[in-house]
DNA sequence: TATGAATGAGCTTTCATTCAT
DNA sequence: CATGAATGAAAGCTCATTCAT
């Protein structure tokens, strides 16, 4: 967490550095990423970048924690377009959603996924980060079962990875292509890539929601390998 | 490509030096991997490593190399259970297959996956290799819906997306936990974890093998949001 | 150029590094001269000197700026001795002076002109460099024979490449002589080095003076070979 | 000087070794050639190398001696077209065909000025060979005296100085303009080529041969400075 | 608090030379 | 003689971090 002196500087100083950092960390990961960089860029000075934070990860979780609250904004002005979805519609909106923020954010999101997805999956720092998320999906699932919309046979903590995998893959292709976009929240908003995510979401849906007597009919059929 | 120096080198150095450099890439990625580092634990002078390859890429490139070659090795012996087998079917042994392989080579899997799946995202080198493995999955779909097994109206580069995506979590699952095995192979081919892998497949089968008609539904009734 | 970081040093550190630096091309070139030599002998960290200079050739551009600056200096406060020079005259003084310069910064210009004089030639980078010259030695070649000085026949490009190869050859042969005398400066002021000198110019200056019908006359003669 | 191994080589071999020498030390000069690469690019074993050279030095030696001996056989088959050329038409024939010499063999010659001219400077080893061409000037320039066409006031070792400089300024120029020509040989036996070399004798030769008298009027003259 | 100079470990890479086979 | 693997010093350069002002 960056050290109060950093809280404690005028807003377009801490603008000036946060957006050095994210260009740091979309462009070259955080193994790569090299502070002299980023104090070169942000125009302070390298001292000081050590007296607003304690190291590259210092600043990373920052921008991890800002993407965590821009988020949480933006979703607090949403609403759910219905009162009675089922858990999967829910998700669905929760994802296109988060589509849009992307489009908001693009370079920070593009940032801080670049880090999370790929070279933290390897630090144990950022376990306890993903944990969140993966009990809010956990909650989710459990409820979709009591709610009989899901198959109750399925294992939950599969279910929760099958989840996660899916929205950071549709988040990874969506961020992907839009960043090719002149507009990309307009693209986003796109009937035709909305059909997109609602195939790739389908795809998920469908396994999951099966039955169990589907299920275990084929499970006997196929698999004799 | 390693010069031909280091295939001249007694077959007790070589490994030496190719397994300092599967643990230098399992533990640090390919950008962050210490030539110095693998020299030292290989036994081998600084100079000598120059002599043996081109540089860092050139040795990591060997390890994708012998990772295919003992690839092809393992699968030439293995044979599909059955004769008349569907795309899914053939596609569900392929991963099994696969995950026993993994199980065979845990920390050479380990070390280029953790390179092509993350940093090597962003390398251009890369992507020509990546895209030999696109092809071969953009071959099984087309097949698929030629034998009336996948929906015509699915988007191939989206499945293709979706397998390729699937597949990756998969194995990068299987490994995760099977690290933590005392015997690997043995836990791979239990019952439990070959369920648990036919359950990951069945999501996505049924998401791809829904019918036209059941999309169609599906999707006026839901996409009101 | 050198990083703000250099100028801003004390100069006692400035001239311990420059001198370092000058010792080094004095001896080794700029080829093969060692940055590492240099810090070693300027007392200073290897990282610091990155953060003086941009690397090598950077540091012998300063030279090359110091030398430039000196020598504007020092000229600006000679004058010479009479009013109605012609172009020879003056050509010879700014020579005898350029000598006296020489004597007083010895190993700078030594260092400076060993690298240009003879890597540098390979260099395109000082290709503009030694362009400089080579105009204001143009534009006085033109003006002499304008002055009826220079026979009109005489190919000014030749010319120009005879006075740059003689004043080079002159500087070279007058400095090292002149580093094996106690007193240099001294040793170029006297009579007798000062003949030298005239010597050496007026074979030239004869050469470039002789009229077109004298040359006419000689290459008829001789030229049957 | 190479060892006696060297010599008994196979001609083709020797050439090849000596070929990728030249080539190196015209592309890089002395100090920076490699060894590596003259190994490399001669197909020859590492090792062999310091079974034929003591080391780089001994290779450029070579050369030189190889430059000598090829020099020594082309001018055997030369002859001064006049019998009675007094000292001047002499040195002129010389330049003349040594010129078409350099265009015999430019790439040899060429890697032989660019060390001996530039880096050879700073080396001790050389200044004893370069000494054996000064001793031959020295002679000629006494004989001229002699013979009267120079005045005997001149000094001996400046005269020399000074048509050393000249015919290396010479050489460079017709070398440097001759390698950007599709012919080498017909360019330098062209009319106005060798008009260029012409031109520039004669200043040397002008400037050399006047009268003491004319040098003695023109010194009281013009010395004032 | 702000600064930016100082630092040395570490990086990748090339080098000339030796030496066992 | 021929070979080419082995070697470690040295090259240029970047880095995160400290610290005096």
């Amino acid at each position: 967490m960056p050290k109060p002196t950093f809280f404690n500087l005028p807003e377009e100083k801490r603008e000036k550095i946060i957006n050095a950092a994210i260009d740091e960390f979309a462009e070259y990961g955080l193994e790569k990423a090299s502070i002299n960089r980023i104090v070169a860029n942000s125009g302070i000075a390298k001292g000081s970048f050590y007296q607003y934070f304690e190291d590259k990860h210092d600043v990373f979780l920052h921008l991890l924690a800002v993407l965590e609250r821009e988020k949480m904004e933006y979703f607090k002005d949403k609403h759910p377009p219905a009162r009675n979805m089922d858990t999967f519609q829910y998700f669905r909106w929760m994802i296109k959603t988060g589509m849009e923020f992307n489009s908001a954010y693009p370079r920070l999101v593009q940032a801080v996924s670049r880090v999370m997805l790929n070279e933290g999956m390897y630090y144990l720092d950022f376990a306890n980060i993903r944990e969140r998320t993966t009990q809010g999906l956990r909650t989710m699932i459990r409820q979709a079962i009591q709610n009989g919309e899901v198959d109750p046979s399925v294992d939950v903590d599969l279910a929760v990875m099958i989840m996660e995998t899916w929205s950071n893959a549709i988040s990874n292709y969506i961020l992907q292509e839009g960043m090719k976009q002149k507009d990309i929240m307009k693209w986003v908003r796109s009937a035709k890539t909305q059909e997109t995510i609602d195939k790739m979401l389908y795809v998920m849906e469908y396994g999951l929601r099966k039955t169990e007597s589907d299920f275990a009919k084929t499970f006997q059929e196929r698999t004799t390998s």
